[in-house]
RNA sequence: CGCGGAGUGGAGCAGUCUGGCAGCUCGUCGGGCUCAUAACCCGAAGGUCGUAGGUUCAAAUCCUGCCUCCGCAA
């Protein structure tokens, strides 16, 4: 079976990555057009990119999916299935129509939860216990299509966004080959997303980066841990300005306004108060300049006094 | 050459502007004290000051090249 996969970032090259280990016969790659990026803004080619590259698949950059060029590309191919992993584009519907089994799709959520761009930092941001990964058919609208199969997973009480984007990446690329397989055989479910249960995931913003101290701990624990890796939650503690990368519950109470800090142990870390008067202990950081690092290391180099 | 910050014993920092003894908070090791400790007291080890060159009687400090790390820019 000739197949076509198109993704961009990480997340999808570990998919090709595996597609290719498996042996399945992967005809073509379509990703995004290199960038640039980084300090010096050097050109990047994308992740899915240097996976294809190296295991000698052609390439294909279009610059517009609906100027036509696309559309040739995918024909000259004559693909009998289409996989996007994160492709980071709408395919129109005149590409959907090219292989005549269909185009799927691996979403970071246990659909129709959290449609869009940020599903996996949408579950941690929000406390979810539960979530997962699942392969769908691709429709027009965004993340719409019938379900094929679910494999659901908990999430860690400190596990952060990037941490879970590591698991469902390996888990959506086990999933995709399990998906494709029974496609092959004729045996893959096709199960209609309930329209009452849909929510949405909108990307994240570097204005949600500050903590509002006047929540529960558990909310900013999970502020914290949704952010991270980017944008990454931010707070000004004693006046300075940090970025905050880890956090511990106490048991202790405080009458102090939130967000004040409450002790500054250089055995401990930055103890700060939040709503309901309980408390959180901030035990990694980094300051403006520096690298990230614990709340205890940065104590002893710059002493808060209360 | 997109903009900016930083490299100093094992960790985190001060010292650099104004050149002149390698310093602070910890950690480690040894000893002491205590019913007890992530407590306290005494002592010790551990540093080519990122790297290469330059200026100087003298460079962590001033000048130049290079390397590495970090933030912005998605």
């Amino acid at each position: 079976m000739r197949i076509v996969f198109m993704g961009t970032p990480d997340f999808a090259a570990a998919s090709l990555k595996k597609l290719i280990d498996e042996g399945f016969d992967v005809v073509g790659v379509f990703t995004q057009p290199d960038k640039p990026k980084n300090r010096g803004m050097k050109l990047f080619a994308s992740p899915v990119k240097e996976i294809a590259l190296s295991a000698g698949i052609p390439v294909f950059q279009p610059e517009k999916m609906r100027d036509g060029t696309a559309l040739e590309m995918l024909k000259s191919l004559s693909p009998d299935l289409v996989v996007v992993v994160a492709y980071g584009r709408l395919i129109p519907d005149e590409l959907l129509a090219v292989p005549p089994k269909g185009t799927i799709n691996i979403h970071g959520s246990l659909l129709p939860k959290y449609r869009g761009a940020a599903p996996i930092q949408r579950a941690v941001l929000n406390g979810d216990k539960i979530t997962g990964v699942c392969s769908m058919y691709i429709a027009s609208e965004l993340d719409s299509g019938d379900i094929i199969y679910t494999t659901e997973t908990e999430i860690g009480e400190f596990e952060t966004s990037g941490q879970l984007f590591e698991r469902l990446r390996d888990m959506g690329a086990e999933l995709l080959c399990k998906t494709i397989r029974d496609i092959e055989l004729g045996t893959a479910p096709r199960t209609p997303q309930n329209a009452e249960l849909v929510t949405f995931a909108p990307p994240l913003t570097k204005e949600m980066s500050p903590i509002d101290w006047s929540k529960t701990p558990r909310e900013i624990v999970k502020h914290i841990c949704g952010l991270d890796p980017w944008p990454v939650a931010t707070a000004e503690l004693a006046g300075i300005p940090f970025r905050i990368f880890g956090a511990e519950y106490t048991r202790n109470k405080t009458d102090k306004p939130a967000g004040t800090v409450i002790s500054a142990d250089s055995k401990k870390g930055i103890e700060v108060a939040c709503g309901n008067g309980e408390t959180l202990l901030i035990t990694r950081l980094q300051a403006s300049g520096g690298k990230q690092m614990s709340a205890a290391d940065y104590l002893r180099g710059h002493p808060i006094s209360i």
